[in-house]
DNA sequence: GTAACTGCAAAATATTTGCATCCTT
DNA sequence: AAGGATGCAAATATTTTGCAGTTAC
């Protein structure tokens, strides 16, 4: 686990077993993960509700970010590329596999959308559902 | 004005007082509504439960739709063009006001979003968050 | 040593299920 | 009359909060 130390580090949080532990998880991870997927990658070494206290933290300091999912599930992905290099941008495209439940972060940039007059966006999400590379045989 | 019986009876849906308040909410609602604005809404008239099956017999039924939200919150929305035309399309563009906390469908079209290879969508859904027209004066 | 983090217990919320009763057709 | 819908009670599931003990720095 190398860098893992550096990316909380320069997060100012302090190196926790559990950190470390759950920030791995998403680094060796196609996709999103779940509160539940977390808790059971991890056994039961740690506490549920030290699961949501990290996934909450991670979140605060945007290493992490959540998913809008068609099913309404909470999901929470770090897009590799931007996270690591420390900044994080907004405009993300999820891909939600409705075989196999995976949800990926697609590189594809988002288009833009004509919103009505007076509207202004913060943040654009889109979520596309369907069946991805590896149901698709 | 299509009357509220008549998308229920053409759903094959028998005529309650429930269904038709419920079906109303939406009918006058510029948004999005969640389970607590109906609870809060219908006063105490009707009963959470009932909330709870009727919403999943709209959804069922094509009636209404869950929107997937930023904040992750389970959001329902009747599309008033589409619906009421007795014909459901699947792509949709929601806005999501961080101010106010109204949800929007918007009339915009979807554009297209590049996949990968091997990848293929069933539906997209693109949510917008920011300031509506309401809270940007 | 101090501030921050974790685990446990418990509270607060949200959602689902079973069943008897009531209403629509 | 029959089948479906509702209301109530209760079981589950999910998330949040308080606090005491432990750990990182």
């Amino acid at each position: 686990m190398a860098g893992i130390s550096d990316i909380l580090k320069r997060n100012q949080l302090s190196i926790t077993d559990s950190r470390k532990k759950i920030l791995d998880y998403f680094l060796q991870s196609d996709g999103a993960l779940a509160h539940a997927d977390i808790e059971k990658m991890s056994g039961d070494k740690f506490d549920r509700v030290t699961i949501y206290r990290t996934l909450q933290t991670f979140v605060e300091k945007g290493i992490i970010h959540t998913i809008p999912t068609s099913d309404n599930s909470v999901k929470y992905a770090l897009c590799k590329d931007e996270c690591v290099a420390g900044h994080h941008h907004d405009d993300h495209i999820h891909f939600l596999c409705d075989d196999c439940g995976t949800t990926y972060c697609l590189e594809s940039n988002v288009p833009p959308v004509q919103l009505p007059i007076g509207f202004s966006a913060s943040r654009t999400d889109v979520v596309v559902s369907g069946k991805c590379g590896k149901c698709s045989n």
